[in-house]
DNA sequence: TCCAAAATAT
DNA sequence: GATATTTTGG
């Protein structure tokens, strides 16, 4: 799927997939072809099973599937296809005159994918490429949960665009989401077989991503934004301009929200001195984030940020609205950031500041910068960790805490809970867990007054100097039925 | 079922 | 390009 020329490519999927077929009969090598390039597939044409398993090793990143005959003479299609399976997990679709059951087992148990007779149809080349899908969908699945990346996170029952081939190759692989493997698996047949009826891609906005975002908003000047211009900005493969007209409809929507509680002048408490930076910096075990939850529920928060200099905070007091997420406004510079933590909510975290004020401030584009909360689950490694990331924010108010002053609203005391400091910032991340249950009940109990409790556990945090860029907040309960990925603005 | 995110329509 | 509406998926 890495083929370069992949990237110059415009055409619909399945065109363009590249097939190696594998025959010792010349007659078959060429029918076969000329039905795949019918099927606007590339083909490779091999007669001997030797010489495509050396041409496989030397570029497996060239090919997409390979169909090979079961009957060879230098050597028999199923060891070919039990190399191929090992050394570089392409999918194999065999084939054969015979159709005996035996076989078509043997082929299946080593790992094809299919087992096609001669003469094959159309019909069933035209449908190959779903195999290749649906073999990326599977790898997806596997990983889902442990990858994080910066570019777009894609879900797609197909599609439609060779750019979009990127995303599922390895070396750029993007976090993809399948449906339940019910879903398809049900309909495949008939969703499959029309590519154009596939569904689109859902970009998924990652933290990184609608950093990416939020820097080119920034860099074109909230004025004069638009969808194409921080598209072009972005730089990201795949991406549209509708992708970021939607995006941008739902950030307007969230400044003007969060710049309408800022004039309604709600504060919620001088979050500054409470929320300093010896507070959020120093080093704590990251590790401990990659427990994100349990069956049980627990809790984890974490956070990463740069500079931090929380100034302003635009959270929301009121009680009837809390979903709130809580940021924190910098002065001169950056963020801070509030958050609610709903019982059932699963995840909340309050990220990555983003660089635009959420004020009137901001409107004027005065170059400041300012926390901008994002949420979002996604997943990330760090150090080979995988790494969530949580932006999303409880809509419960008697759950909800800040992280600044109101801590009543962590988690309850019989829940197991972990409260991890990560600095994103390149490095270093802190964590602080709390995994006893007399830990949650302090935390339970956490009101400013607990002050001093938070900062005994962050009692390494550097000192303001250090940045912190990102900070978000999870906590996980266990149950939950909110979104959990994406950046969320509330 | 509900809700928010994202896609799509206007 | 902005906004309204619909679809999607957790």
């Amino acid at each position: 799927m890495a083929n370069p020329s992949a990237s110059t490519r415009t055409e619909a999927f399945p065109v363009g997939l590249r097939v190696l077929v594998v025959d010792d009969d010349p007659t078959w090598l060429k029918i076969l072809e000329k039905m795949l390039r019918k099927c606007s597939y590339e083909v490779t044409t091999c007669g001997l099973a030797r010489d495509a398993l050396e041409m496989l090793r030397e570029r497996k990143d060239h090919f997409d599937i390979v169909i090979s005959d079961v009957n060879m003479p230098d050597m028999d299609g199923f060891k070919l296809l039990e190399h191929v399976g090992l050394e570089m997990d392409l999918p194999v679709i065999m084939m054969s005159i015979d159709g005996e059951t035996s076989r078509v087992m043997k082929g299946v148990q080593h790992g094809a994918c299919d087992y096609l007779l001669k003469p094959v149809r159309m019909k069933e080349l035209r449908n190959i490429w779903q195999h290749v899908y649906r073999k990326k969908m599977h790898e997806v699945k596997e990983i889902e949960g442990h990858y994080i990346n910066e570019n777009i996170q894609i879900m797609k029952n197909g599609s439609d665009d060779f750019e979009d081939r990127h995303l599922f190759s390895g070396a750029d692989i993007n976090y993809v989401r399948k449906r339940k493997d019910g879903d398809n698996q049900e309909h495949s047949d008939q969703e499959f077989s029309d590519p154009a009826t596939v569904k689109k891609a859902r970009v998924i906005w990652s933290v990184d991503l609608h950093q990416k975002f939020v820097n080119a908003v920034n860099q074109i000047g909230f004025d004069k934004v638009g969808p194409k211009k921080i598209l072009d900005l972005m730089n990201v493969p795949g991406l549209t301009r509708e992708n970021v007209a939607s995006h941008l409809q739902k950030y307007r929507l969230y400044l003007r929200r969060l710049q309408k509680q800022n004039e309604g002048g709600t504060f919620s408490g001088n979050m500054h001195s409470d929320f300093s930076c010896e507070d959020v910096t120093g080093n704590f075990d990251m590790h401990s984030s990659t427990q994100m939850q349990q069956n049980g529920a627990s809790s984890k928060y974490t956070f990463t940020a740069q500079k931090i200099q929380a100034q302003e905070m635009f959270s929301d007091a009121r009680a009837d609205d809390f979903k709130s997420i809580s940021s924190l406004q910098v002065t001169g510079s950056k963020q801070a950031l509030v958050c609610d933590i709903p019982d059932s909510q699963k995840v909340i975290s309050v990220s990555r500041l983003g660089v635009l004020l959420p004020s009137k401030d901001m409107m004027l584009g005065a170059g400041k910068k300012s926390l901008e909360p994002a949420i979002s689950r996604q997943q990330s490694w760090s150090g080979g960790i995988p790494v969530m990331q949580f932006m999303q924010y409880p809509k419960h108010d008697h759950e909800r805490c800040s992280l600044l002053e109101d801590y009543s609203c962590l988690p309850k005391p019989d829940q197991e809970h972990q409260v991890l400091y990560h600095l994103d910032t390149p490095p270093s991340v802190i964590s602080l867990t709390c995994n006893t249950e007399n830990d949650m009940s302090g935390l339970s109990e956490f009101k400013p007054v607990h002050t001093n409790h938070r900062s005994s556990h962050t009692k390494t945090a550097s000192p303001l100097s250090c940045m912190t860029d990102t900070l978000s907040v999870q906590v996980d309960s266990g149950s939950s039925n909110t979104q959990d990925y994406g950046v969320a603005f509330e």
